[in-house]
DNA sequence: CTTGGCATTATGTCTAGACATATTAGCCAA
DNA sequence: TTGGCTAATATGTCTAGACATAATGCCAAG
């Protein structure tokens, strides 16, 4: 193992096996860049890396030092849904559901920091997999970010058209569980209080606010991520 | 803006005003560096930290290209429970509910790459955020990665004293909605059924297989992340 | 005793140049 | 036409040295 590769693993090896604790100081840059014969920049390389990876903490005139609870940190690629479907092997179709210009309620003008009961594009799409509901997707969408004449949804995913056409700067999402309302029961084709595992996100652009959505999955769907 | 991160900035800028559309082949590293009047390395820094974000993809001799549908990808920090419930600004407090040694169902020592009906160690902990349940720890540790004599996890526990004293590796969890099982209804006092949201996470060691562990949480919480 | 400023020091970033490596396009021969 | 070799090329990594920046801790002034 060579390169700044190596020296990462080494490192981290060191870490693991304890010679270095939770907590403690490691040697600076210049002292390992010594031990292991290669420029500091090399070393530098290999402890960015790890201080990414949240192994250890680095201060200016302070020192590197191990760090106490080591936070994992999970990641989640969020694929175009047509994109996961497709990877499970199944069909791929969309129903557009509902889609019309309405005063948004409260709490998702407020999410998306907008002026109170502003109008918004409402989509209702469903999404299929090998011909059953895979998903429920509820949008509201800032109609300040669609160019005229607007997408027709019908024809291409709001997921979809989004993801290539609006430039998503920050945003955030949360998962939770829960029952499944009359509506979605009906849609989805399950019993009304099933468990369901709902995606809220929230997504600003360049231009402002951008879109505030729900996507209830089919019971049983599993999110993975791996760290 | 200067710096790699101001040229990383500028070329973001780009992309996102289509200048270099999707798919598209960007000037080379040297090009660049030329334009920005800077070296190559510090134009490097800034594509590398793109393509480390997904923006755009690289390939030796074959160039730059911005990517096609760029992977959104949300970063979850998993703290440990007893952080997560003070980070809360709530009193916390756990308790262990069963701990044997006992064969483990066949779901999970096949998770874990271990024999089948090999005994591990058992663990039921319920963690309490106000005094009231936050979330049931469902574990199966492979005792042989505990020390002789294994701690005490009344004391600490299990989830805590993991992450300070087992070189985690590798892993991946999952999240599912599911409905509350007549032990989970009683252990946490909600109705038997109610939508919980639970993580499943298998980890991996230096030393082989760790654990498997389920927790279920309270209804209502959410899991956060940002992207 | 407290506060402000300053020297110290470890990390952060940059340069100019070099070599390594992967990949591709094109050429040549079977 | 096809298969394989080769040369060209863009990114990946490294070096040695330099300056920038941010904490820290000490010291002096109040």
């Amino acid at each position: 193992m060579n390169g700044w590769e190596g020296i990462r693993a080494e490192v981290l090896r060191r870490i693991r096996a304890r010679d270095w604790p939770p907590g403690a100081l490691i040697p600076g840059e210049e002292a390992l860049a010594e031990e292991f014969g290669v420029a500091r920049a090399t070393v530098n390389r290999a402890l960015t890396a790890l201080a990414e990876a949240g192994v250890i903490e680095r201060k200016k005139r302070a020192g590197t030092r191990v760090a106490e609870l080591p936070v994992r940190r999970a990641r989640l690629e969020i694929p175009v849904i047509r994109l996961d479907v497709l990877g499970r092997g199944l069909a791929y179709d969309f129903k557009l559901l509902s889609d019309r210009l309405t005063p948004a309620p409260v709490p998702v003008t407020a999410r998306l920091g907008l002026a109170e009961a502003q109008s918004l594009r409402y989509l209702e799409t469903l999404h299929l997999a090998g011909g059953r509901p895979f998903v429920l997707e509820t949008r509201w969408l800032n109609p300040a970010v669609l160019p005229t004449p607007a997408p027709d949804f019908a024809k291409v995913s709001a997921n979809e058209w989004l993801v290539t056409h609006v430039s998503l700067v920050s945003g955030d999402i949360a998962f939770t569980a829960e029952p499944a309302s009359p509506r979605e029961a009906e849609v989805m084709g399950v019993a009304p209080g099933t468990a369901l595992l709902v995606a809220e996100r929230t997504t600003h652009g360049t231009g402002g606010p951008v879109t505030w959505v729900r996507l209830a999955h089919a019971p049983g769907h599993r999110v993975q991520m791996v760290f």
